[in-house]
DNA sequence: CCGAACATTCACGTGCACGGCAAGGTTGCG
DNA sequence: CGCAACCTTGCCGTGCACGTGAATGTTCGG
């Protein structure tokens, strides 16, 4: 029931504006309507038009925004008033690209994209950092893996398993160390 | 008195087992009492110890624990759901712990230590893969970073803009600021 | 032109992740 | 022993990020 394709039989050089009602674009990118309107409330994006009778309408750039804030909210992992911060930019940003459009003078042409660079340099810092922190994370857990793998090299080895697990110290051994479990006590198990 | 000192050897070079109280933890690993209280109500972790007087007691152990609850919190962005989820592997490796030091059947505690390797594994892959989508995006966002340096040259040059910045013609549609309702209360902490 | 499907704006409800307070018990130092 | 400082378990409140109607308006194929 797609009542929407025929469109213009026409081939047209520039793409048409497609323009996508709100379930469209939430399906599309994985959103709920509710949620793509709670972000325009928060004021993370607009859509780019509405409709005679006020419905929203989206394009492709709004989706492509869209789909950038999912992945800063699930991906990264960021609240929304940090994505609001970090789309700051990317509202400058646009606001820059018509500024840009209708400006004739080199200089603040020049200015406007040199600014705008600086701007996603400073989102892409922020990934980074972040990229940083979950690298370090991973880091230490191959350091817990690289541990226990030893510690399974020994049993395999039929050696006795002389640095207990990870940084628990649980140790009564006496100081010069004798092995401590080698006998057999039986306890529980068997 | 605490009556957690039943150690009975007259020098210990390894550090008396320092158990700490709920608030010193807090302070150290950047928590409040309340939240790890409520980790504990989740079953992410539970104190090493009680007090004569309930009073929640951690070891070392904990402390890492927590830090890495935290760091999955922050660092990673997981609920504490997820956190839950994955750190049913680290409630598991504990127990296992306990169980290693109780087994002496060789083969068991083989299977103990392999298991606790493929829980890490899983650990790792789970992070891996948040860092490989938030490689993307940073990978994305350097293209566009590219696109607008390489922008930038062309005007450097005294070039035209051969390519519109970016995806997608923005409509202008300057003039009415119909305002619509943007909400900027940011409310913000960390 | 009509009706089903889709949309709009309130407005209240919900789950998560705590914050904060009350009423009382525990620790530990002097 | 006294007492301040710390802890305990409730229990209600809060901000965020939506979910879920309700009442109403808009699109569009037939």
């Amino acid at each position: 029931m797609r009542y929407d394709a025929a469109v213009t039989t026409d081939i047209e050089p520039t793409a048409p504006p497609r323009l996508l009602r709100i379930n469209e674009v939430a399906a599309d990118v994985g959103l709920t309507a509710r949620s793509i309107r709670y972000y325009e409330e928060l004021g993370l994006l607009k859509p780019a038009a509405r409709s005679e009778g006020a419905y929203r309408l989206y394009d492709t750039d709004d989706i492509e925004r869209l789909r950038f804030i999912r992945g800063l909210r699930d991906d990264a992992g960021f609240s929304l008033a940090e994505i609001g911060r970090l789309l700051e930019g990317e509202a400058a940003r646009a606001r820059n690209r018509a500024r840009f459009r209708e400006s004739t003078d080199h200089a603040e042409r020049l200015a406007i994209v040199t600014d705008g660079l600086a701007r996603i340099d400073d989102q892409i810092a922020i990934l980074r950092e972040k990229e940083a922190r979950l690298r370090a994370m991973i880091v230490e857990a191959e350091g817990r893996r690289r541990h226990l793998r030893g510690h399974l090299a020994d049993l395999e080895a039929g050696r006795e398993p002389a640095h207990p697990p990870a940084g628990q110290r649980a140790d009564p051994s006496p100081s010069t160390g004798p092995v401590a479990a080698s006998g057999r006590r039986d306890r529980s198990r068997s």
